[in-house]
DNA sequence: CCTGAAATGTTAAATACTTAACACCTTCTG
DNA sequence: CAGAAGGTGTTAAGTATTTAACATTTCAGG
């Protein structure tokens, strides 16, 4: 039995756009997405999403600022372990692989070091 | 403007089924979600997102295979990209270094020899 | 043949998502 | 102190998604 309980579209969206914004009011939301939504409308979702339990939002000054349940080390983990099983058999190397292909440019001697530095660390 | 052309959260379930499997027929799609969505509701659902572009479907004796219009691989760089962007502030290198992290158990010779050339050959 | 199993095609109701209107509450400013 | 600016709360209509029922087709076995 698939549990299934993702979040919707534009639920995923916003969750996405509070990731980036770490901490965030509804008007930022809103110039983050910038994708032609009235304010009214970004803030109901908000509201929708603190009611699900994937917001909290506390008071700064007169108004609210949102911020993600999940923290977003948890989260990010997640995704990725949603995106290796999905498309890399459930095998992080092979992703490893892919992201080191899309990186633009070289790798740097610190990335280098520190990727040296991990892999020593698991062997 | 963000452009907002992404599914619904019950296509991108479907989606993901038919990309783990690679080719798959309705039936084979409901039991690998084994959600108790009926037969008929999966059917449905693959025809939409036919009709929306997403996948195709051949005949293959009396029945149907679907698979994924856009490939694999794309899918899989469009998928880590989004992920890298969302909670990696675009650096493929941290999305690496998470991974790695996240791997069970310790770095093969063999893995540690492809990254490795990996990274040279982009030194 | 004729029947059942395994598909498919079509359609429509139920639910969930998405959007935005309207009313109200604080400050700040002239 | 009136009213504009920038917030908030509530509510409801419009769309899209989601589900599954029902009818139909195809083929294999008796």
């Amino acid at each position: 039995m698939t549990k299934y309980t993702n979040m919707s579209r534009r639920e995923r969206q916003l969750m996405d756009a509070v990731y980036r914004l770490d901490k965030a009011s509804a008007k930022e939301v809103m110039e983050y997405l910038d994708d032609g939504s009235s304010y009214s409308t970004i803030r109901t979702l908000l509201r929708k999403l603190v009611e699900k339990g994937h917001i909290k939002r506390t008071e700064s000054g007169l108004k609210y600022l949102y911020y993600p349940v999940v923290k977003r080390k948890t989260a990010s983990q997640n995704a990725l372990k949603r995106v290796v099983s999905t498309f890399f058999d459930d095998s992080p190397m092979l992703a490893v692989n892919s992201l080191l292909r899309m990186k633009k440019g070289a790798i740097t001697e610190e990335e280098f070091k520190q990727i040296e530095a991990l892999i020593k660390k698991k062997k």
